[in-house]
DNA sequence: GGATCGTCGATTGTCAACAATGTGTCATAG
DNA sequence: CTATGACACATTGTTGACAATCGACGATCC
């Protein structure tokens, strides 16, 4: 899998200009991770000149990457007027939040069969992950092993339609949790958040795992929902802010 | 609706370069209708040079509008050797359908406490729209119809993120139902289709609701499947077909 | 002094030419 | 006749320049 190829080599090892496979992916690659790292804030405007200048691409890339990410809710854009990276907001929350509790039930539903020995092995697997990245006081690697323990139900369910609109999900919640992390340090995962979610995902009790999800998306939905109304304000209008 | 606007004015009827808002914008309706009506058929090749030529505009923004059909799934691409309309396959049909009933549930769960006059009203309307396109024997309207009767129920639900989401099933939902009408002739929708589905939407029990919702799926899914099953070769390699 | 209109700068939208890559063909050797 | 290799063609990827549009600032008029 590439994706634990990716978590091993750290998130800011970047390959300046060497070309893998096409230049518009880079830059996709390179500017999602500028943004959910918090480099480049909500808010902060994206102009294009000035972003091809830093990445040391044509406009021509460089826009299709952002309309790309346009796709995935992380950039906002209003015609011949300008781009930003998108702004948080209370309502979004409470969409992603909902949405997610739906797709995660149904992954979960797919993939009841089919809980193999591989299966529970990897959800341990990454749940060891996880609690490591806590334990060292990594918060930003956190984000991401978390979202790769969440991942897994929608890799396993074979559903492409569905891991692409967990791909969607992860992009916005991603978003929210880098600048949970940005206001107050620490994002404050607890070591043992998981317990009740895998023993439940072990059972044999379909309907416990449906409450546990629901359960444990209220939670995260609420303390998402708290970090945001404690900012200053969010919808706040940043001059500058790209340019280092 | 500019859409209607479109099909009445016929594919090739073109506004010559009287930009309203945004090039690009035109140029994903225009690909899109042009792709769902079936002027361009599942696999046929969309060779960039000749499409833009075609519409009247450079390869530029017709890049980015391919690039967003592929977003909606309409388009497949494979870098350095060419871009084709997305082939139909029998997977495709369990996860679009599967993933449908799923949102379509959770979307009149939303809906459910707020099923006023007016949504009732606008539900019995647009199924009246529908039953008059397929009394007109107007069987590409009838898609159309259907999927707006549908529709409803994402837009009264006020959920941003889920509507979305629908978008992306609409498309490939069109994809398929265009073939089958073609193939066909009628796709054959009853007058009485929806009889059953909005008495459950205005009845008290949302479980019989849910089980409405997952039984017409089931039909609907079972009616896709059969015709593509009936199809020759889906699968085959057409050569050309893009000039006019 | 306040409002309105025109102008200027900044930013995105669009275009046509050039480079890189992949695929199929055709000649050639075994 | 088959396999293999090089070559040419078709197609996409990338670039830099030019055009259209928007927002803000400042001058001007009431």
């Amino acid at each position: 899998m590439a994706i634990s190829d990716l978590s091993t080599r750290g998130v800011d090892a970047l390959f300046d200009r060497v070309p893998k496979a096409t230049l518009r992916a880079h830059i996709v690659e390179r500017l999602r991770h500028a943004i959910l790292a918090g480099d480049i804030p909500p808010g902060a405007p994206l102009v294009e000149t000035a972003l091809s200048e830093r990445f040391d691409v044509s406009r021509g890339p460089l826009r299709e990457a952002l309309r790309q990410l346009i796709e995935e809710g992380l950039v906002v854009t209003v015609p011949y007027t300008g781009t930003r990276v998108a702004e948080l907001s209370v309502d979004d929350i409470h969409e992603i939040y909902s949405l997610r509790t739906v797709l995660e039930t149904f992954a979960f539903e797919q993939v009841w069969p089919r809980r193999d020995d591989r299966f529970r092995a990897e959800l341990k697997r990454r749940n060891e992950a996880l609690i490591a990245t806590i334990d060292a006081g990594d918060d930003r690697a956190s984000i991401l092993t978390e979202l790769e323990f969440h991942g897994l139900v929608y890799e396993a369910s074979g559903h492409k339609l569905l891991q692409r609109a967990w791909h969607g999900l992860r992009g916005r919640l991603q978003l929210y949790w880098a600048a949970h992390h940005r206001a107050h340090g620490r994002r404050g995962p607890k070591r043992d958040s998981h317990d009740s979610y895998i023993k439940a995902a072990f059972g044999q009790d379909f309907e416990a795992m449906k409450a546990e999800i629901a359960d444990h998306m209220r939670r995260g939905m609420e303390t998402t929902e708290t970090f945001l109304r404690s900012m200053p304000d969010s919808s706040g209008k940043p001059k500058r802010g790209v340019k280092s």
